[in-house]
DNA sequence: CTGCAGATAGTCT
DNA sequence: GACTATCTGCAGG
């Protein structure tokens, strides 16, 4: 929606748990801007996260609004940690836990590694069709409930940081409490985006 | 580009 | 029993 500034570095070593935990372990917009142009590789696969959406735990369109539950209790971990969730019957997403109760859902990545096996699960070689939402993003990368609630900076997952980018943002998508938030941010210009920002 | 219908099943009320 | 942090295919501009 707006303008915007530059998001900071994720640090120098941030598959070290110290640092990783001092990235995650901070306000979710924060961390949701300072995702942007990171790179995320799962089993082999993955690329540069280019959109993010920020959920807080007095958020009416959290997971975690209504607090602890069977499917949530990912969220409720460590910061850096992994929550996984069904959607609509039959599709994945894929969140990093910030502070308890609040998360960032990693909505679109520029595909970068492993890019036959992604065109394998999702059935196409169009590169900004691989990871251009939640869960194109998951099929492509292999993403189910069997990694969920698991630490970012060991295996299947590695993340590594990156220069600042420019970053735009906006309203969140598919939601409809709390729907006027500008908590989805994205790499400005990108065009791998689930949709564009305007 | 935008909008809408339908698929599909776990979670929560 | 209702709802859902989605995707695809198709219609129309």
């Amino acid at each position: 929606m707006t303008t915007d500034m530059i998001n900071g570095a994720i640090g120098a070593d941030p598959l070290a748990g110290k640092s990783l935990r001092h990235f995650f372990e901070r306000d979710a917009i924060e961390v949701a801007r300072d995702l942007l142009g990171c790179h995320l590789m799962v089993n082999g696969a993955g690329g540069r996260i280019s959109e993010t959406e920020a959920y807080y735990p007095d958020d009416e369109a959290s997971h975690s609004f209504r607090g602890p539950t069977k499917r949530n209790g990912a969220m409720y971990g460590r910061p850096g940690n992994v929550y996984i969730y069904r959607i609509y019957g039959m599709y994945w997403c894929l969140n990093f836990v910030c502070t308890p109760g609040s998360a960032v859902l990693i909505r679109a990545l520029e595909p970068e590694t492993g890019l036959p096996v992604m065109m394998e699960r999702r059935g196409t070689d169009v590169l900004t069709q691989l990871c251009s939402g939640p869960g194109k993003l998951c099929q492509a990368l292999g993403i189910d409930i069997a990694i969920n609630d698991r630490t970012l900076d060991q295996p299947p997952y590695a993340i590594s940081p990156s220069a600042p980018v420019p970053v735009v943002s906006g309203k969140r998508i598919g939601i409809t409490k709390n729907a006027e938030a500008p908590w989805r941010f994205g790499i400005q210009g990108s065009r791998y985006v689930s949709k564009p920002f305007r």
